[in-house]
RNA sequence: UGGGGUGUCGUCAAGCGGUAAGACACAGGCCUUUGGAGCCUGCAUUCGGAGGUUCGAAUCCUCCCACCCCAGCCA
């Protein structure tokens, strides 16, 4: 198991566990990530995924990664495997503990016939306005059904038969019988088993009832001997049901729920069901499009998984209702990435330089380290010539005061390689826009400081025009405009970042680049951090992915 | 206005009766062939509010206020 997981500070339930542990009340710990396969896992999930496979890890104890697929419509294999796929990438591992709510289905329904016999489960046939009528509401108790008092032969005939499919859908349902007028609302008489024919994705139409999560979750938890059921915040009232079903149904040592607020991060989204939506609607390009968060989509956009876990230890675990900057997330990225990735050069957005006193035709090798702080990452070289493409943001016809880079009559560094000084540009005639600038090169700076003592104090990256490779580069950004599109009014078309991503057709970067392979993740000097898209790039026809933007502090200081 | 939760810096979050950790963000400065990275400094006389108990309260008690969750045959 991966370590940094494991290093982490304490949290509410980690000192339940110590407790349990201390007590003897538990020799062992057993968790379990439980999610539904009906979609794909977000970075909310994953903080469920390193908190319950965190703590199996800290504790030595196990953690089982249990599909709960009690509900057919919506879930499929593919959704299993994506799940697998994503946990496994986090740093996890189930060994051979996968299991199934749907592996389950004789055994909760041998469960249900024991509530029935012991007189506290029953058929009711009403539908399903009828129920809703007779719970009541939030200040009014509800009314027991009028099926509440059928005997047990009599539920039993039917539940049998509900079981064989001799009803249509929603005919009856199998309700547990609790209190009508219990305050809480899930205690009053919860529904545990439905009649549905839609036929499951794993057992085809071997049943046509289905167990409720209520019925279902406790009594998974409690067959696979998990002694800490950790779920989110909204389960809380459903704790009381949870620790009903146990009760009835299991001896000996019983699974404890605990509860843990959600995550929510600032300028995204993260309910499934408006994933869904994003993706439906094609407001996305799919589960995996980088600006996603889920799991596959920044995994494409070119997240580490211990950036992933890192932030995810930081957030830490507790029980307010958060919103977490997303500058956290980016912040994780950087400083995994700072440490890991190599550096390269590339032009975004070219303005051709030419370099006057340098000789036509002739190209140097400039040897370029792949880490400023880290030697042992090695050097590349770098082909250097006459002409040379840099940034357009690098030069300013009238620069204002603190820009440290090219003007007129000004001198810069180029990066790994030699300063120039500006002579003169050519504009366009028509539009006035600069179409080049001529510069003279000092032939004795190169990786050296002016033999005269004189300060050239701004640096800038390039590449030489004739050597380097044009790629697609996009440059992604948050996908809503507003920090809590969750909370907001309105559509969430209208929520979104226009700016979200912004396609390059034609950077330039250096040569080596042009044989980046999918996945590799690269700090391009003074820009940010990019990822070789997995999906669009082709060989020696890379397309880039920007992962995150350095942190600029010549944009804090020129935006004041 | 039923029940269940939560309220500590802009954002997360420690704190568990002995006098407010840390992180991100932000603001200054140093350093720098990435305006990157790194380093240094600053950043809650106060813990939702009001009372009370105590030598001492963010921590205990009382009342109040705000926000979140629950009326799927979803999870």
């Amino acid at each position: 198991m991966i370590e940094d997981a494991t290093s982490t500070q304490s949290d509410f339930i980690r000192e339940i566990i110590d407790s349990d542990l201390k007590t003897g009340k538990h020799d062992r710990i057993a968790t379990r990530f439980p999610p539904e396969p009906n979609g794909y896992l977000h970075i909310g999930h994953a903080k469920s995924v390193c908190l319950n496979f965190g703590l199996a890890a800290q504790y030595k104890g196990t953690c089982n990664l249990r599909m709960d697929d009690t509900d057919p419509a919506g879930e499929s294999m593919e959704f299993v495997g994506s799940i697998q796929n994503d946990v496994r990438w986090l740093g996890f591992d189930w060994d051979d503990r996968l299991f199934f709510a749907s592996d389950y289905f004789d055994r909760l329904y041998q469960f249900a016939i024991d509530l029935i016999k012991t007189g506290k489960a029953y058929v009711c046939s009403l539908n399903a306005d009828e129920i809703r009528a007779y719970r009541g509401t939030l200040t009014e108790p509800g009314k027991n059904s009028p099926y509440r008092d059928r005997t047990v032969e009599e539920n039993l005939d039917l539940f049998t038969r509900m079981r064989a499919g001799e009803f249509p859908d929603g005919a009856h349902v199998l309700r547990a019988k609790i209190d009508m007028s219990s305050p809480n609302i899930t205690m009053r008489d919860p529904v545990i088993y439905r009649i549905k024919r839609s036929g499951h994705y794993r057992l085809g139409d071997n049943w046509v009832i289905y167990p409720m999560y209520d019925f279902a979750h406790c009594l998974s938890d409690s067959i696979e001997g998990i002694t800490h059921s950790i779920c989110t915040l909204e389960f809380e009232n459903n704790r009381p049901l949870y620790d009903w079903f146990v009760n009835e149904l299991i001896g000996g040592s019983k699974p404890r729920q605990i509860e843990f607020a959600r995550l929510n991060i600032s300028y995204t989204i993260l309910s499934k069901r408006r994933l869904i939506e994003l993706v439906e609607s094609a407001l996305v390009d799919g589960w995996d499009d980088p600006r996603m968060p889920t799991v596959a989509g920044m995994r494409r956009r070119g997240y580490t998984a211990r950036a992933i876990r890192e932030f995810c230890s930081r957030i830490g675990v507790a029980k307010n209702d958060n919103l977490v900057d997303i500058a956290l997330l980016e912040h994780c990225v950087r400083e995994d990435l700072n440490e890991t990735a190599p550096r390269a050069m590339a032009v975004l957005r070219p303005l051709k330089v030419i370099i006057d006193n340098y000789p036509e035709g002739a190209t140097e090798d400039m040897e370029c380290a792949n880490h400023p702080q880290k030697p042992e990452m090695g050097t590349r070289m770098v082909p250097f010539s006459k002409t040379i493409y840099i940034e357009k943001d690098d030069f300013m016809e009238e620069p204002p005061r603190k820009y440290k880079r090219l003007g007129p009559g000004r001198e810069i560094r180029l990066r790994n390689s030699y300063v120039i000084r500006y002579a003169s540009m050519v504009k366009d005639d028509a539009t006035g826009e600069i179409r080049e600038l001529h510069c003279t090169y000092d032939p004795d700076t190169k990786n050296a400081a002016p033999a005269d003592g004189r300060k050239v104090d701004g640096v800038i990256h390039w590449v030489s025009a004739v050597h380097a490779v044009p790629v697609t580069v996009r440059l992604y950004d948050r996908l809503f405009k507003v920090a809590d599109p969750a909370g907001a009014e309105g559509e969430m078309k209208d929520l979104l970042n226009p700016g979200s991503l912004e396609v390059v057709d034609r950077a330039y970067v250096e040569p080596g680049l042009g044989q980046a392979k999918s996945g590799e993740k690269y700090q391009f000097e003074r820009t940010g951090y990019f990822c070789c898209d997995t999906k669009d790039s082709l060989p020696l026809k890379p397309v880039f992915n920007r992962i995150a933007t350095l942190r600029d502090s010549w944009a804090k200081i020129s935006a004041k």
